[in-house]
DNA sequence: CCACGTGATGGGATCGTTCCCATCGTGGTG
DNA sequence: CACCACGATGGGAACGATCCCATCACGTGG
């Protein structure tokens, strides 16, 4: 036995007795091929473990069969940030069932930017799931123009241009305030994510609506801007304590900013749910495993993978085929915060 | 303005007055071109916005600039398990650095592995990065025998053939039980991960060791095999107390699965560390925030994603001229629950 | 009986690079 | 002055697929 150089399908269109173009259109299933050549190209396939260059194939199709999953990760936050490792999953799951590859690529730096810039313009995907997408981020005008399809988890404010599915943020937010008050809780803070994505303000957005709701005016002091993360979330704690030490709920934009508030309301003595009510936004694991376990609001973020893989792998093969939005549910989970 | 192709290197060449060599020379740094020549081509890359097509380029050097990272998730770890985000991070961060890309790849099904397999028989990455490989993992075999360069984050056994890098997993679990018995405990049980895993064994291996120098006859009945999840941690814990109701302590080979434990110790009654002390493995996030914080020995996961890339891109370089076997130390971290 | 449509087939061109090799000029040397 | 070595250059072939188009056999209807 043994070649030490991989069979093309011109050896096996030699050893099938047939042309190339028949071993071509049997790997690619045209119908235009008679049973007994199929049965010669099947079993030569099978005899030389022939399997197609599919870089060959890209340069003549110009397509990759696979599509790029950028995380900005200026913050560091995968890892830290139970989302992202969601996203993935889902993303990966929706792939499962097709040819189509996954690659991953981490923002940190205007280096980085570069670098998949490039890798961008040079159509290396054909392709691109975006998240976390920031308000000024350069990034999604850059692939609208060049009409790379391009598919968003959230999007930059409510009228997104591009293609892209969100969470019903204003609505499980406002669920969850209306949760506290139906507590008895009147005096509702807010931690709220970065006020530069879609994804912050609404969720504020969600808090006023419910406290108008119930009749209440919204108070700035009221409100701690934070960046979705633990050390963010303890911070804005502190600072909403000592504007308002007669507060007695937080609603946090996310679970680990309502992990960070949760524990500098021990280091303080604050009693959870006694004295403040705490209620996070995601369900991620850690809401399970604070101290208390976490009322929240949940969304699937492995839906949300799936979803706007969906959309892309639709957009991909019509463009413009796709729905331009898609609104994935929240819940409330009530646990022993609130 | 302009074609609606994207220019080709000979486009440039055009551009450039020269030919599509020197062109090509330019790009690939070659010396043996003309500083006028070079003026020229480099003004005519900047003019056309030129890209060069890797794909094409690819074809001729056949290869692909990308590796790829296998995680395999039949227990759906990704995400509960903040092992993988580390590596992801780490591996990303010693790419930044080239222009290789990273394919992820999660394998959760028979079926998933074999388009793995052909993905990989097919080349389509320069090498392979292989993670939480079990022993009878049909993966590095394949890998071997495909000569693609692979290397494994842990190994299968002490003489893994492939290139690898592993943490000390002797040496903390020695250090971390030794800890315990310094702290008097004398009726030490282990939660251990999966025994079909080098990881495992080693864990278990360290536990003894550290038994046996301390004068302690292991007792098998001290010994409940999990699988690094929480819930088996639990389960874990549960079937340990039933045995052993007197047991003063636990060492757990992962601070997920301490956590488990640390919930159902919780649960019990039973206080930690006054009644039961716990150490668990790997410092991941989850440590600083179980109740009480965990006591656990530290390997830089994160570390690890950048040495086993670090290593594969110099096996890619230049096959053979990797260093086998790289071994990453582990520290202690003294927290409350000991 | 012949022209014609149709299904099956294969050869040539093509995708955009890199690599091999031939060519050309030029300055140094015997 | 002839020759040579060497740096710079560019054209042709190759990488391994797909796609377009010409060809061919064959059955059918006029």
């Amino acid at each position: 036995m043994g070649d030490s150089r991989r069979p093309t399908i011109k050896t096996v269109a030699a050893r099938a007795g047939v042309g190339r173009t028949t071993v071509s259109r049997v790997l690619n299933g045209s119908p235009l091929v008679s049973p007994e050549a199929r049965a010669a190209v099947m079993e030569a396939i099978a005899e030389l473990n022939y399997v197609p260059n599919s870089v060959a194939r890209s340069l003549v199709t110009s397509r990759t069969d696979s599509i790029a999953l950028v995380i900005p990760e200026s913050e560091s936050r995968l890892g830290a940030e139970p989302y992202f490792s969601a996203i993935i999953r889902g993303v990966s799951l929706q792939l499962a069932t097709t040819r189509v590859q996954l690659l991953l690529t981490l923002v940190r730096d205007q280096r980085e930017l570069d670098r998949l810039t490039e890798f961008l313009s040079a159509r290396r995907v054909d392709g691109v799931l975006l998240v976390s997408v920031h308000r000024d981020d350069p990034l999604p005008g850059l692939l609208q123009e060049l009409g790379l399809p391009t598919v968003l988890a959230g999007r930059r404010s409510p009228d997104e241009p591009l293609n892209h599915a969100h969470s019903d943020n204003v609505g499980g937010a406002t669920e969850a305030v209306r949760h506290l008050l139906e507590r008895g809780r009147r005096s509702i803070a807010t931690i709220t994510g970065p006020l530069d994505m879609e994804v912050g303000n609404s969720r504020l957005q969600g808090w006023a609506d419910a406290l108008a709701e119930g009749g209440i005016e919204p108070d700035d002091a009221l409100v701690a801007p934070a960046d979705f993360t633990e050390e963010g979330g303890r911070v804005a704690m502190r600072a909403l304590l000592e504007r308002r030490p007669a507060l007695d709920a937080v609603f946090a934009a996310s679970d680990v900013m309502a992990a960070g508030a949760l524990a500098e309301l021990n280091r303080r003595g604050r009693r959870v749910p006694d004295d403040v009510a705490v209620v996070g936004f995601d369900d991620s694991i850690v809401a399970r495993h604070t101290d208390p376990p976490l009322t929240t609001v949940r969304q699937s973020v492995e839906e949300m993978g799936r979803t706007i893989t969906r959309l892309l792998l639709q957009e991909i093969a019509e463009p413009g085929s796709a729905e331009k939005c898609v609104l994935l549910p929240t819940s409330l989970v009530v646990r022993d915060s609130t």
